[in-house]
DNA sequence: GATGAATGAGCATTCATTCAT
DNA sequence: TATGAATGAATGCTCATTCAT
């Protein structure tokens, strides 16, 4: 479809969705109306209503989540002939990014409507699989490398991966005197085994 | 003359909240209104009210979630003499627990929305410390009877385990290809140096 | 109708009515639920229906407001030989009970609820009227005495002072620096006209 | 583009007052209904909230009743060098509205409310006494110009004056043989002592 | 006589969405 | 493109009243 200023489209879409996730981390997904976020965003009811046809609409340009550079960093780990070194920054940047109590509550506030919504979860499973995919294949390459070893299984070394990191951001909301860095190390070693040591 | 009958409301209650945790568990905390919570559990309105002054005071019933045979369990696993053999069946039964569609549904629900209301967060608070309480005594314990390595923090690797376990189960509702069976086993391989190999 | 035991009924009906009246007054009819009233009371539900058919026939029982005391001084003033001598007593009775706030509260919230509700409305006219036909008579017998002047219309008379008690009680409760006593004397001087002085 | 347009606003505004009063008036501020007064006003429930924030904001708005035309002519009395030819002219008016039944009506209504509300409390009092500021002023000016008695405290005077109006019109709703003519004609009477009888 | 569980229509209020301008 | 007035169904919650015990 032909719009008559491309770049304005662009930015008003974005202006939009700044507005939303600022109102869904507060509010909710459900608690924030289109009024909030019209508000919020600084646009008119009617104008938003140009640019996302309904609130649902909004909803799953959140599951799209940006995990372009997380990706590009475990392409790096994948090529890379000393992955022991790469690896710690990039647990630290997954953990660091899993605690943060924003992206927290939009996270879960997501992941509770996607397992309602088929359409929502279809984009929540899509961008997953985009770091995954990602994960699993650098695996595979240090594998075939000989940096990592042989014997284990990909998809599993991900999913564990993937699962202790969110669920430990969670835990990071929910407990008491949580030790952010103690267990960043105590991660860092329990996967060590998963690296063909170094000569 | 008619007495206040202590057993019917306790069964009323259980009622309630049975209809309540499909409702929520299907259209979300928001979307289940109290009327489909009604009709769900067989009551009225005036009767749900009766017996919860509103909907938050259901959803607060949830957070005290009935952990009290994992507990129990931990206290076992605390006073064995050979905590390996009790250990793969503990974690299998959390495992188990954390992957199921229902819970890891009710689950998210309650904790999205106890990250906006404080007195159900207070409430699940207590609820996840309970059993993190029991975890962290368990490996005290079997430290202290010099089963489990001394140096391991016993509240870091609480808090790992427990949120290995959530995040596995929520990826388990959301990969495809997940492999619930290696999973447990590598799970179970990685937490094997906590332990102190029996003579 | 009999009773079983006519006392504990009138005991009761008692009971309930002063239950009642501190409800109306401090939340107003259609505020207080009859949970409220069965409460304040200390009665159930189910008794305070056994007493009263419904809501309005409570409110009904409040029109018919206990002015015995007041109706037997006016019979006692139309009597009396020294008219002038009781005059300023009664008069300050009658605006003392017409500025206490409990009695403006639910004086006011009887009026506007018979202003509706015609068997109220009659109810209060009953009332209303048995203290009005009271002071006409005592005015009456007092311009046959020769000791009111003659001119004075008794009805005309007795509806501006009783309107005036109300309508000073009222301000009472609304106006900052109201200066009862300054009040009282000066309504004291303007209807001292209406007496023939004595030789 | 479409801009907000205050006349509309204006116009809608009274349109809902209107319906409101209507609605208070046949079934009393809690008997009437948000759908009420939204059917009466001839729009819908959404409407009437952008206009009102709440119920009770609808009925505050009627305690700041318009008292602009009485202070004038008040204002006018304060100024005049023949303050007895007006005087009969602003007690009739007085009286007239005080008795009107619609007047008293509405006014009962949202007095039974106020003492209750403080909010609504607070706004009628301005408004009452928006009126007996003006009274008390224009009893001093001419206090100060010798037209009117030097020992009359103005502000005891304001206060009978205005209570007995209120109170007579609320008779005249209440009473059977009711006798306005007469009533103004003696209450007339009894403050023309308050004049300085002209030379 | 006395209790309190149970009902369900009704209430104030909100909100996604539409549409005339 | 942009605005904001307008809709009305739906929501959380209350309450007068009934009735089995």
């Amino acid at each position: 479809m032909r719009r008559a200023d491309p770049q304005l489209h662009q930015q008003r879409r974005l202006q939009i969705l700044e507005g939303a996730e600022r109102c869904f981390r507060s509010k909710g997904f459900h608690q924030a109306s289109m009024q909030d976020i019209a508000n919020e965003s600084g646009v008119s009811m009617g104008l938003l209503y140009r640019y996302f046809a309904n609130k649902e609409a909004i909803v799953v340009s959140f599951a799209d989540s940006d995990s372009a550079e997380l990706v590009s960093l475990l392409a790096e780990f994948a090529a890379s002939s000393s992955p022991l070194e790469l690896w710690p920054g990039i647990l630290r940047r997954m953990l660091k990014e899993a605690s943060e109590p924003d992206y927290v509550r939009i996270t879960t506030e997501v992941f509770a409507e996607a397992l309602r919504n088929p359409k929502l979860f279809e984009s929540l499973v899509q961008s997953d699989d985009t770091v995954r995919r990602a994960l699993i294949d650098a695996i595979k390459a240090q594998q075939s490398a000989g940096r990592m070893v042989a014997q284990l299984d990909p998809i599993v070394a991900a999913d564990i991966l993937m699962g202790m990191i969110d669920g430990v951001g969670l835990r990071a909301c929910l407990v008491r005197q949580f030790k952010p860095r103690a267990i960043e190390r105590h991660i860092q070693d329990l996967v060590r085994p998963w690296f063909v040591a170094p000569a």
